[in-house]
DNA sequence: GTCTATAAATAGATAGAC
DNA sequence: GTCTATCTATTTATAGAC
C-alpha cells in the first residue's frame, strides 16, 4: 500500500504474462494463471490493463522495445563486427528467446491480423526490432554509397531469413533429413545465414 | 444413407473445417461452428475425427499435399522457366491462399511445437512442400553440377524467405513507411524475391 | 452412422463490499 | 486498489436412444 508498490502489481502482471504467453500462447494462457502465478487477484489484470488482448499488446511492446535495444546495444558495443557476425548473433538472440518469439508471431499472424500500428518500433526506421542496427551495419562493412531501395532490400532479406530460420529451427520444424545428414543443425543454420549475407552485401 | 453418401459427411466436415481453420485459426474456430456450416451433427465431427486437433492434423495433411501437387505440376508444365519466375509464382500461390498458410504456420507455432512428424511431405526430399520442385529448377537452370549442400541451402533461402514474405505481406504487417515510399507493395516484394534468387544461384 | 442432450470444464469479464 | 463471488458464455467431448 506505500508509494513504492503502487505500480509492483501492474509491473508483476507484466512479466509474468510475458512468460506465460511465452510458452502457452496467447489463447492458451489464461488470465486467472496470469494472476495466480503473479500473485496477484484475477481482477486486478482487467483493472489495470482492462482486457486480456490489451494486455499482451502491452507485452508485444515491451518486447519489440527491448529487442531493439539489445540488438542496439550490442552493434555499438562492436561497432566494427561484420553484418554476417551481427546477423548470427541476433539468430542466437532470437533462439534464447524463441518462445515469445513464437508466441509474438503466432499473435501476429491470429485471426484479425495486426497492422503497422500495433508493432510499435519507435526507433527502427527499417521495419523490425534491430533493423536499423543491421542497416548501419551494412552501411559500414560496405564501403560505397547505398540506396534506400538497396538498403530496404538487403535488411529485409536477411532480416526474414534470420526469424524465419528461428522459428524453424526452435521448432524442430521440418527436419526431415536430420538422420542422414544434419543440413538443420544449428552450425549448418549460422552458415547458412554467414552465406547469406555474404551474397546479398556483394551485390549491394 | 446410400454407399456414395457413406464418406460424404466425412469430406464436407474437412472441407469445411480447411475454410474455417483458415478464417479463424485453430482456436477461433469451433467445433460446433465446423459442423453447423457443414451442415453435419456435432457429434460426427469426433465420430469421424476423434479430437479437434486431429481434425486440423488431416487439413494440414491435405493442404501440404495440394501444395506440394500444383507446384510440381507448375514445374512441370513450365519445364523451361527460370527459378525466379517460379519463386514468385510460388509466392502469388501463397498470397492467393494466405488464410489457410496463415492458419497452419499459427499452429506450427502453438505450444507444443509440431515435429517433423506431423508435417508429411511424402513427395518432397527437399522439407517445405514444393521444394522438391524448386531444386529440379535450380538444377536445370544452373548450368553446373551442385552439391547436395549446395541445392539445399539454395532451395532453403529462397523458399525461407516466399514464405516470409508471404505471411508477412498477407498481412500487411509492419509496413510503416508504406505512405511515404511504397517498399511494400506487391510489386517491390515480387521484385526483393526475384533479386534473391539471382543473387543466390549466382552464388552456386 | 446419426442424432439429442448434456456432462464437465474453463473462459473473460464485472458487480459490489472493503 | 484489492478482494470475493459470480455471471454469462462457450468450449470439447461423450453417453445413450434410434
Amino acid at each position: 500500500m506505500t508509494e513504492g508498490q503502487l505500480h509492483e502489481t501492474k509491473e508483476k502482471i507484466l512479466h509474468t504474462a510475458r512468460a506465460l504467453f511465452a510458452s502457452k500462447g496467447f489463447e492458451g494462457a489464461s488470465v486467472r494463471q496470469i494472476a495466480s502465478e503473479a500473485g496477484v487477484n484475477i481482477a486486478a489484470v482487467n483493472y489495470h490493463f482492462v482486457s486480456k488482448e490489451k494486455l499482451f499488446i502491452q507485452v508485444i511492446d515491451m518486447v519489440f522495445s527491448e529487442t531493439s535495444a539489445h540488438i542496439r546495444s550490442r552493434r555499438s558495443e562492436h561497432p566494427e563486427e561484420k553484418v554476417e557476425d551481427l546477423a548470427v548473433w541476433i539468430f542466437g538472440y532470437f533462439l534464447d528467446r524463441a518462445d515469445i518469439l513464437r508466441s509474438v508471431f503466432q499473435m501476429l499472424l491470429s485471426e484479425k491480423g495486426w497492422g503497422p500500428d500495433d508493432c510499435g518500433s519507435e526507433d527502427d526506421k527499417f521495419g523490425p526490432p534491430g533493423g536499423q542496427a543491421l542497416a548501419e551495419a551494412i552501411e559500414h562493412e560496405v564501403q560505397h554509397p547505398i540506396s534506400e531501395a538497396d538498403m530496404f532490400w538487403a535488411v529485409k532479406m536477411i532480416f526474414s531469413n534470420v526469424v524465419h530460420m528461428s522459428l524453424m529451427y526452435s521448432n524442430h520444424f521440418c527436419q526431415m533429413p536430420t538422420d542422414e545428414i544434419p543440413y538443420h543443425d544449428r552450425a549448418t543454420l549460422e552458415a547458412d545465414i554467414r552465406r547469406l549475407a555474404r551474397v546479398v552485401l556483394k551485390d549491394l
